[in-house]
DNA sequence: CGCGTTCGTTAGAAGTTATAACTCCCTCGG
DNA sequence: CCGAGGGAGTTATAACTTCTAACGAACGCG
């Protein structure tokens, strides 16, 4: 089994059209959504009519699925790199902020409102389990004391994850790590989530600021 | 001049109509998201023929504005009747936490994903600073001892608020109340964005103890 | 060199938003 | 009471979308 990657030239032209679709697709999608991303207009774009993309894609939710994809490996990717510099949260912090100021688009398309029907392909979740797998390594660097406590500090045994066990009891407090973990998620993606969708405009203060102050919330020992 | 409201019979019909178009709207939005709403379905569904919903809206975009105001205008109703209850950050939370189970999709109306073109009316904005209003006063009753600081605890003075003088530095740190404010937000938000989205699930823990927790980070003096 | 797979094309169905033109009925003013 | 006007709803139509079907042509492998 050779290189999966480019064997024959026409497997290689397939993916070369198929990265230049994405292309066109995500330049759509920041400037008008991914709600009114056309097939018609990336084919137009591209020098060929409509239905040609088809052999591509077998549809527009392939596509934009695709584009999921590819937008949560990129974070993972960013988080792989950045915790290969070191496991600290507040690079980690800074570089989420970078990755969602660099394309808000696309942090909307991996955090942003859900399709009520959807449902993710097990790839997605599982590159979505490796994302979080940086963060709680990083979590559990910066050791123990959280300022976070679930139930005022009951003492969670083991890494309860992501059907850890099955059939496991939810209303056991997860782990210190989960909860740091957690907490980061939630916080950051709480300032990130309303400064890129505009809440902040007209306000007179920095939402980098904000964000710092978060990111001071969860790397402070909570004494 | 008398009520405003209802005037001739006519115009109580078109207010009637209007607002069972909205009911179809809110039904459709429910069950496939904002992006899925079609004035043709409403209009088979109501017994008549596609265009005739022009003669209530405009467009498609000014009945979804439509929306996004009565979401805006439900809210700050609630906040309103939770603050008249009394003005504790807890029970403005649980009544946040409440609207926002009760209707996901009407959430995200308001807090989802922005359309990049889409620019919020006067009157929007004007609904937004009575909510964060409502929750500045809950602020200032629960005292000046915040768990948030800025520059780690800037003296801020007097309320920076929405364009409070124009050409104001926006460096300079906030008050108090509307550091509270912002990490009241922002967390809870970041708590309900990602449960409603379904990116808890599979997760074993329960979201309402992490909200919970949340608050607390919030109501707790910052010892 | 041929044969087959794949690509891109046009044609077309079914859906959408939105406008134009027409009818009908209700309401308001004389 | 009665007529004129305006609002409501209708069909027809344009322009757009996704997506299927059928056809032709080009590319590459044996």
């Amino acid at each position: 089994m050779g290189e999966p990657g480019t064997r024959t030239p026409r497997e290689r032209y397939r993916a070369q059209v198929q990265e230049e679709i994405k292309q066109h697709a995500w330049g759509q999608i920041a400037t008008a959504g991914a709600s009114a991303l056309s097939l018609n207009a990336i084919a137009k774009q591209m020098g060929m009519s409509g239905p040609a993309l088809y052999r591509y894609f077998t549809n527009r939710d392939e596509l934009i699925t695709e584009l999921v994809k590819d937008a949560y490996r990129s974070l993972a990717d960013t988080f792989a790199a950045r915790t290969a510099a070191g496991t600290d949260l507040d690079g980690l912090a800074q570089a989420l902020r970078r990755w969602a100021l660099d394309d808000p688009q696309r942090y909307f398309l991996v955090y942003g409102t859900p399709v009520p029907g959807y449902e993710a392909p097990d790839d997605t979740t599982r590159i979505t389990t490796e994302i979080l797998g940086h963060l709680l390594e990083a979590c559990a660097a910066a050791g123990p004391r959280g300022p976070v406590g679930w139930h005022g500090d009951g003492a969670g045994d083991g890494p309860a994850w992501h059907g850890d066990r099955a059939g496991e009891d939810p209303t056991r407090p997860p782990s210190p790590e989960l909860r740091l973990a957690l907490a980061f998620w939630t916080r950051l993606h709480g300032v990130l989530s309303l400064e890129l969708a505009g809440h902040f405009t007209g306000m007179a203060f920095d939402p980098a600021e904000l964000y710092a102050d978060e990111v001071r919330s969860l790397t402070a020992a909570g004494h």
